[in-house]
DNA sequence: GTCTATATTCAGATAGAC
DNA sequence: GTCTATCTGAATATAGAC
């Protein structure tokens, strides 16, 4: 592997862990096993090597703004569209916890949070609405939207409550696990009782996945 | 007012308004129109000066945890509560925000959050039972912790949804008053009518006083 | 209690040899 | 591409006069 991609990996892993602000470039060539001036080589500025995290970041939030459900599979199709939700979620956790720490300027992040949350908002909806038609949910059509919205930020602060809760977040944890079966609660009294025991399933095929990785 | 106080306020202010992590002691010190020196008169370190802040901020918690519901004016009490939450969670906003700044280790933060989550849990669960109890709430008892769960994190992540939807959420800028509106809509559709609009408007009122404050 | 001047530390970044 | 050595600047903190 190119220095310059372990490098990316590498920050990204610490960044989540110690926290954006806690990490130094000493400690991340030591981590690396490479000089610090080799990391000047690579990256110009701590910046420069923050934003080719953020861009892979957005790359991967467009991927997944891309699913759609599929009508012949609404609960196969949601279950795989939170799994991508959550790995994203869980892999660039630093970059939503941390914001306070490097300002509100990266470029590929800045300004474009509002646009891929309110894409999440209608894509859930969209889910929602598939499970509707189904028979699947049986909720008011025009407080889907609503439902999409708490699920977004069910989903997008749960590793954050249990970091507050005392639990651990970190990879294999079950924090992602926890996350998606505490989301399951906003509508699972309205799921047909079939429905509900495959979400369940599908979570914990996510959670082991998660707890592999 | 004393020196030190105004030290206290003011480092508040300017932690939830630029983060902790980007609030020098040289800017307090300017901001104060004192000298730098005496700031460290009054507090030997800057952790010693944001220890300070903690314990106040605990004090506000345990007094806000030690109100219950009114049987005889659910929706009011209700409100009440809601009001002195939100104060908590908007003035010491940065407390919760910029924990990865501040490593974990603030004594009179440190190791109660799980605590304070708790007892907010079990704080709202009993104000929703009150409400179930005059009727003005249909939801089955044993979800009552889940809306409690979920309603709690949709609080206290309130602000920092609206800042990441670009939106603003200093003092003033309506976002404690959108997230009260938000919460209501995990409930609303199974409030009593009068209910559901009582509580919109001690919402207005809630979110009046924290426009003027 | 408050000030000015100074010390200390260390993270971010550069220069230049290999 | 990678290393070692060095610089710079900024932030926390101390010393001592007033």
């Amino acid at each position: 592997m190119k220095t310059r991609d372990r490098i990316v990996l590498e920050a990204r892993a610490l960044f989540n862990e110690q926290g954006y602000g806690n990490v130094t470039t000493a400690m991340l060539a030591a981590h690396l096993g490479i000089a610090e001036g080799n990391l000047w080589y690579h990256f110009k500025t701590r910046q420069a090597l923050l934003e080719a995290i953020a861009e892979q970041f957005a790359s991967r939030i467009e991927t997944r703004l891309d699913m759609v459900p599929d009508p012949h599979d609404p609960i196969g199709s949601y279950a795989r569209m939170l799994g991508r939700l959550m790995a994203e979620l869980s892999d660039f956790r630093f970059i939503y916890r941390d914001q306070a720490s490097y300002g509100e300027h990266v470029e590929p992040v800045a300004g474009k949070a509002p646009g891929w949350l309110g894409r999440t908002f209608d894509q859930l909806e969209r889910y929602f609405d598939t499970l509707a038609d189904a028979g699947l949910l049986d909720w008011p059509r025009e407080r889907l939207r609503d439902l999409a919205v708490n699920t977004t930020i069910i989903l997008r602060y749960g590793l954050e409550h249990y970091r507050e809760m005392g639990e651990p977040t970190g990879a294999g944890s079950g924090a992602v696990r926890r996350t998606l079966h505490r989301h399951l609660t906003l509508f699972e009294h309205r799921l047909a009782p079939e429905a509900a025991i495959r979400l369940h399933e599908a979570i914990e095929a996510i959670g082991a996945r998660a707890l592999a990785a």
